[in-house]
DNA sequence: AATGAAACGTTAAGATC
DNA sequence: GATCTTAACGTTTCATT
């Protein structure tokens, strides 16, 4: 799972075609990939095990199943904390796993310290996410919020 | 593939299940959702073809792949454009779809345009596409770069 | 209209060359 | 890397509610 993977260039076709289609049968693979479905098989089995493929998972549109509303929200802790309590890093990422509106969520350089991905029904349901549960969270100290008017562009792809 | 779809909580369970393992079989989906197997594909059948679920895809860490860097770009384009040219949204728009290292592109309400998510080998890969291709480019005016310095959390689920 | 059980065709997985 | 064999799986059918 961590020593580092010689990828060959069947290895990144087979890689490109499955995050376009992660249910290909082994036959369509062999015949995208140009090898043999029992070679194509192998090669697969062997980027699961190494954990170049780590999953398989069904995308769902979340428009399509009453999420009509993305944000993206620059958070910034505070820097303090009563010293009785742990401290407001810990006390963050542990409420963050706990939101089911926040789909992502990264530490960042720059100013900001955290930006998060949220995904909700509409404004009625963003708007209590921010004021009862985001701002009221002893851990945070302000932040910034841009909605998503239009998606140009969004692949699950790594450009291997 | 646009009416609009109602869920019970059978289709619920299914999705969160698909969007964990989305290549569980159907009797150990029929075992989670407390279904058989033949009812569960037809239901899975059903959210395909309605949209509920768009596709399967592999899920491949950048970081084993040798894309062991990460970025978000804040871009504000130019307001205004040489007048024989297409505007600065369209010529930027099309130019990201080109693009391998931006796997992500929205638009945003807010002083920035556009967030751009990328993904590179290094800092050298970083600092050539944003010197030599995004600032480069005849649509942009500006952008400002955070790096991701850790995952706190990253799911491609939609909390249905 | 949706389900469950069983039969049938297809695919995955392992052994061998 | 390819071929062959068998076990597992996906899909259809049909009776049932």
């Amino acid at each position: 799972m961590s020593t580092p993977i010689e990828l060959d260039a069947v290895d990144r076709r087979i890689l490109r075609a499955l995050q376009a289609d992660g249910r290909a049968t082994y036959d369509q693979l062999a015949a995208t990939v140009q090898l043999s479905a029992s070679a194509t098989l192998r090669r697969v089995k062997r980027l699961e095990e190494a954990g170049v493929i780590s999953g398989y998972v069904a995308v769902v549109p979340p428009e399509r199943v009453g999420f009509g509303l993305t944000a993206y929200l620059n958070v910034r802790l505070e820097k303090h904390t009563e010293s009785h309590k742990r401290n407001p890093m810990d006390l963050f990422r542990a409420a963050v796993q706990t939101w089911p509106e926040v789909v992502e969520c990264v530490a960042l350089t720059g100013e900001m310290d955290y930006l998060l991905r949220v995904v909700v029904e509409d404004m009625g349901h963003y708007s209590r996410f921010v004021m009862d549960t985001l701002l009221k969270h002893p851990s945070v100290e302000d932040c910034k919020t841009s909605f998503v008017l239009d998606r140009v562009k969004a692949t699950t792809v790594v450009p291997v």
